[in-house]
DNA sequence: CATGAATGAGGATTCATTCAT
DNA sequence: TATGAATGAATCCTCATTCAT
């Protein structure tokens, strides 16, 4: 059961709540909360349930934990985006770190997305709206005419979405980024067009 | 117990199983579809559990009857498009339409797009995989320039997310959708500027 | 698997419900309520764990099941009890009817009487201390001496405790059950002595 | 957590072991012995529940650490009530010691008398039920007639129950207990008359 | 058309206990 | 003296599904 002496075994020592938070996340995002049991997730760990109950509360626990860890970018993205000036080009930097922030945590915002209604009911589902409420306050001025403002709201959704999409679309993956940040910022870029702002 | 005379029990004759695809899709919409489960259905129907077996065979027939009620229009889209020449009044044509179609069966498509990861592994999932693949061939030409790929891309997704997430943001519902499909027509538009075609 | 055509099976038809709270009082009387598992009643019947949760929501709704259907006797007398006057005659009668009562559901009292702690938490408890507190004031009378109050207490726990701690002296038990009313009856009569009332 | 040179933990050094029972005496007398878990104990104290497995083998074995600890004295009391006459003053004088040993451990004898169940199969159930029996052999003459018998009895539950259940009879504690004293002395020289016994 | 009664599989969770350090 | 990490067995409960009536 599990490496003895050829250092599995050690290098599990300690860590196994980080494993638990890996492998929970992996099965979430491949299967979907609800339908990935604590059970899958011991066996692949080759550890009891009850263990899992050693390092978190309850099934909930491991994913909030997952999502602290893994959205703090996002956090800090928005205190920052909410001290400087609306203008475009904090706009564009907004863009540009929160599709790095989407790339480097993939699977939880895949997860994310692909489990709306189940999120929308834990306790993650508040921190998750705040966050996005906090971007689009950023991005869209509620002064603009609507079809901007709808522009500003298609680039998020953009980025969300063309994350995990456009994953069978062939092509570089590192181009499709690109392709993907540029058509966001460009309907940022439109939205501004108009008005006399800078 | 549900009227007798009254008509409301009369007027339940017969319709039942419509009415268990309503209470199931509200229900599936509200809560997600794990956490739906038919006891609660019967319940609000007033009905028994074993009722529901009479009208369908599983859980995931009831879904499956919704869903091909409801799609049957973008279904004859996709068809209808297969056949048009794929100019760009053609696609501008087809987001109107498509439009159209989610705005009708909203509920359905909501629920689509919050429980993705459910929907992938039932019996709808592909059949719906499909026909976004059927839009999308449409919308797409594989040989333009990445960006306006995703331009194109873009214009569906903005069609998906803003049904919904705009639902939040304050306006008269009807030109919140006018704003949407407009800055879905965009899209596309300016994906077919460089192009030489028509 | 238990009897086939022998009636066995029939007469269990409709009757589980019964047979389920027989059996749920037999194990809670002698084991306690939180050392007997829904599982072990479940096999007692032959039947499964889901069985017992098609008739009860809850393991607790068993007991209470129980409980109010064994209990009834002691509410109607309770009631009985406040529209008699408080003469040392409705006491005795009291006591004699309270006798009785416990006596026809001995194994639920006795229970109640071991699990006191377990009740306490239950959702009987509060019903149960109330017709308790329901009798004590119809047999002690608060302005009577400190001492005869105790009398008048002290006669409940007579007949509570009488029931069963004294299963193993041995002797009749209907001549037992005479002799604890009457050390109850003659508690009763004695606090009376001294107060000028009837 | 945990004062460091204030004393608090200075006092700890030693005498968790004590601790430890205390606060489960506190907890079983509160909840029960089943509800009350190992961990519960373990928190309040702010240690570790392997903590408790350095002081104690078993959950049990806390549970008898009390016991033995706190009923000594009635212990002591029985072994010198075999050696006495068995006069109606020696049972008077075993009523008095009884209640002061009862209410000098009254958490203990609260958590017994609500937790029979329980008691009844753990090691100390027997130790307990042995004490009883010697204690009724003193004050139960087997030859004297049937109602004398549960008289007698009858002073034992009086002192039993009259310890808890009169906590919400409003009135100086004091006075409570030397009124149930003086009622269960009443009982035992009642059984006493008319034996041509001193 | 529909129900009443039941099942089997599985869910999350809790517990007392162990043991190397 | 204690802890950190883990286990195995059990708990209550819920679910989709079945079938005779």
């Amino acid at each position: 059961m599990g490496g003895t002496m050829d250092g599995t075994r050690q290098r599990r020592r300690g860590d196994t709540r980080q494993r638990i938070q890996d492998v929970a996340l992996e099965l979430f995002a491949e299967q979907g909360y609800e339908k990935t049991s604590l059970r899958e997730i011991a066996e692949r760990l080759e550890v009891t349930k009850a263990a899992l109950y050693y390092h978190f509360k309850t099934k909930e626990e491991i994913l909030v934990g997952i999502f602290e860890d893994l959205t703090r970018p996002v956090d800090d993205l928005v205190a920052w985006g909410r001290e400087q000036p609306h203008t475009l080009e904090t706009k564009r930097e907004i863009l540009r770190r929160y599709e790095a922030a989407l790339s480097a945590a993939a699977p939880l915002f895949r997860f994310m997305q692909e489990n709306q209604a189940t999120v929308r009911e834990l306790r993650i589902g508040d921190s998750f709206k705040e966050r996005m409420l906090g971007l689009r306050d950023i991005l869209i001025d509620p002064e603009a005419d609507l079809v901007d403002q709808v522009r500003c709201a298609s680039a998020m959704f953009t980025l969300h979405a063309g994350m995990f999409v456009l994953r069978d679309l062939d092509g570089d993956p590192g181009e499709k980024r690109e392709a993907v940040l540029e058509v966001a910022i460009d309907l940022v870029t439109q939205a501004h067009r108009g008005t006399g702002r800078p």
